[in-house]
DNA sequence: CCCTCTGGTTCATTATTGTCAACAGTAGTT
DNA sequence: AACTACTGTTGACAATAATGAACCAGAGGG
């Protein structure tokens, strides 16, 4: 559980937008490790290229390596780019905050944002690394990945991210399980306060999720209009994402969307 | 000297465009490690969402970690989004192809590339690192980094790329000190067989170098008339980069451009 | 001048890691 | 079917590399 290079590569996840470059003594401090060795790990990573050092403030920032090997990600399986538009369209269609990401490992990365255009509006951080149990997205990827996966959250720790946080893995799965028989997930201030998610998943060639496209709203302006018109645009927009990616949707969710979509109440179509 | 995350991120390096998918036995290989030493690497590194190991053909590729990272690096100092219009201008200006690259711990990393429109072109490989002693651009951008890093680079060992590449050190540097006088880096073959190199640095705000722009033709084609195309192009686009993304030009080097633009033959203006 | 930050370094202790071997699964031959 | 050759995966032990407390040097601040 504690191997070095596990311990090197969450100092990657302090980097935000927010926050983009950090200090040693900073890093060191989040990361709860000596010192010594977050400037060793450090120092490998920068002669890596993932990050680098600036000569005057002798802060560290995420380096140009990065850079190269998103290029060669993005070539090879291109998905920002087929994602951003249809993200774009989403935001402007339901006038809400729009994001996506994909599975990363124990947790979700957030690879691409559209905020509202509206005054209040839910403003996310970019590159942000969501947890699967406390956001609509993660519960929508769970629901639609493999069981490995779930299993692996449901047993992990599940923080208390807000007072409204799933924390007891029974409740948890029973939310899962419901996401699996509508086909998105929906979470009402479990990540963050007066934040209201919903989320629908894309998939791979196999047919499971990789991901979730979803739509964040301040919580009080949720009405059961404004629901189903999220609803109804998240989860045709994800299927367009799935089919241009290359993506396969498992055999039943489409017949599984159908039918949500029927109970909705208008707003769709 | 041989840190574990070192080796661990060495496995990167072997991803590029012509190959985005690899095996643990082929990685074990390449690396020289053995295929359970690789094997916990890649375990890790998939956890942390650096790659991802395709659930069918178990393959590994890089994952979506990168594009989240990615993001905030560009968010926070954009490049590739200044870079890629110059590069495309610079292209099309000279008729050949043209890739920029950024310093990258012991390397150069590739991060934009534009081919030329003839048929007969240099083509590059997307997410290639390239090492400083044998390409122009390691060279332009040696001659005005830190003393540091050009020490490293000639002190460390100098593969011979091609027979014209230089391994020695005091020839290198001999090189180095050229590119230093005209304000761009020059070589032919060096790094592949028949691929001619331009190449002008760009700075950051304090000066130095942190990568470079470059125009690799076919060497057959470099006539005395086209090299003083290509150096002009090259050296205003990349003083258009630097000030694009915040640079400084060190002291001098604008006197140095204008003394070398001056002795061109014409074609540039 | 002292105090407290910062980044960076050293070095003995100890835990992580590399190694090697065996195992399971698949594909292609014979 | 059995044999081969190749995958990816897991376990155990010896050896190496990571660890973390203490320490330096420098930059502000009071």
């Amino acid at each position: 559980m504690s191997s070095t290079v596990a311990k090197a590569l969450t100092l990657l996840d302090h980097f935000s937008e927010n926050e983009p470059e950090l200090g040693l003594s900073d890093l060191a401090r989040r990361s709860g490790l000596d010192k010594a060795t977050v400037h060793r790990m450090l120092s490998v990573m920068a002669d890596a290229g993932l990050v680098e050092q600036r000569h005057d403030t002798k802060l560290y920032r995420l380096g140009a390596g990065i850079l190269r090997l998103a290029r060669i990600r993005e070539k090879a399986f291109p998905f920002a780019s087929v994602l951003q538009p249809e993200l774009d369209r989403l935001a402007q269609e339901t006038g809400e905050t729009a994001h996506a990401s994909l599975i990363s490992g124990r947790a979700l990365a957030t690879v691409g944002i559209c905020e509202s255009s509206k005054a209040n509006r839910v403003s996310l951080v970019v590159g942000e690394v969501l947890p699967f149990h406390a956001t609509a997205s993660g519960i929508a990827t769970l629901a639609f990945g493999t069981e490995e996966l779930s299993a692996r959250v449901l047993t992990g720790p599940l923080d208390g991210k807000t007072s409204f946080t799933l924390t007891d893995p029974g409740r948890l799965s029973a939310l899962i399980e419901t996401a699996r028989q509508t086909g998105f997930g929906e979470t009402d201030q479990t990540n963050e306060i007066d934040v209201y998610g919903i989320a629908a998943p894309y998939f791979d060639k196999t047919g499971l999720a990789c991901g979730a496209l979803a739509v964040a709203t301040p919580s009080h302006r949720m009405t059961e209009a404004l629901r189903g018109k999220i609803v109804g645009a998240v989860l045709r927009a994800a299927q367009v994402i799935t089919s241009g990616t290359g993506g396969k949707q498992p055999t039943g969710y489409a017949e599984t969307v159908r039918r949500t979509l029927a109970l909705l109440p208008d707003g769709s179509a």
